[in-house]
DNA sequence: CGCGTTTGACCGGCGC
DNA sequence: GCGCCGGTCAAACGCG
């Protein structure tokens, strides 16, 4: 139980965004299910509007409240961070739940096994960043398009997730990307953005990270 | 030298 | 049963 008491925490910085955004985004042309495609842009720049925010409430409690001092303080900022962390962790199941429901139909049939999930882009790049990464395991010719389709499965070890990636031999813009299964691990590039938040809060919860 | 990609072989489902 | 076709395997390849 030997623990680190660091003086004070080190403040939240603002992290940020990991997703380079290419200049040619790409554009959803067909979507036959709403599953979350590309890179959820828009769910990371919530995150980081929730870390900064938690950043400043915890900096200007310290500041303000600093008749608290040592534990109390840190109790107190772990607290409301507690809060925002579980919000932005609320918000992602929900999410995601929302989106994976109003991809399987199937209302309680446990029978959903793999969903499948089409949609389709108009962009340069043949593979999209999704956030997770990918092993490619084949290439094939198909029959009535120009283009061969590959095939990839998830890079993690316990995931097996796949997803298909074919260009539109009538339309050379446009890359249909299926994916089939659903991710039993969190995106690496949602965790690098949250992991700094989380090391904030065991840090002021005084955790140590070995149990 | 390690690891991800390439690429032809292989396999199973399906229609004739 | 046979051949086509989409999907997968796995050894060779090649890039860092």
């Amino acid at each position: 139980m030997e623990r680190q008491e660091a003086a004070l925490p080190p403040p939240l910085r603002q992290i940020p965004l990991p997703p380079p955004l290419p200049q040619n985004p790409p554009y959803l042309v067909a979507d036959s299910s709403s599953h979350p495609p590309p890179i959820d842009h828009q769910l990371l720049a919530d995150i980081n509007n929730l870390v900064s925010l938690a950043s400043g409430i915890t900096s200007a409690g310290f500041n303000e409240r600093n008749t608290l001092r040592g534990d109390a303080a840190r109790h107190e900022a772990s607290l409301v961070m507690s809060e925002y962390a579980t919000a932005a962790m609320e918000e992602i199941t929900e999410r995601t739940l929302e989106k994976r429901s109003k991809a399987a139909t199937s209302s309680r049939t446990r029978k959903a096994a793999s969903p499948r999930f089409e949609f389709q882009t108009r962009t340069e790049d043949d593979v999209l960043d999704d956030g997770y990464r990918w092993r490619k395991y084949g290439q094939k010719a198909v029959k009535n398009s120009t283009h061969p389709r590959s095939y990839y499965r998830c890079a993690h070890t316990t995931c097996n997730v796949k997803k298909q990636v074919q260009r539109l031999s009538e339309d050379t813009g446009i890359v249909v990307t299926t994916y089939e299964g659903v991710h039993n691990h969190p995106s690496e590039k949602i965790m690098e953005t949250l992991s700094p938040l989380l090391r904030q809060i065991q840090l002021l919860s005084g955790f140590s990270p070995d149990k």
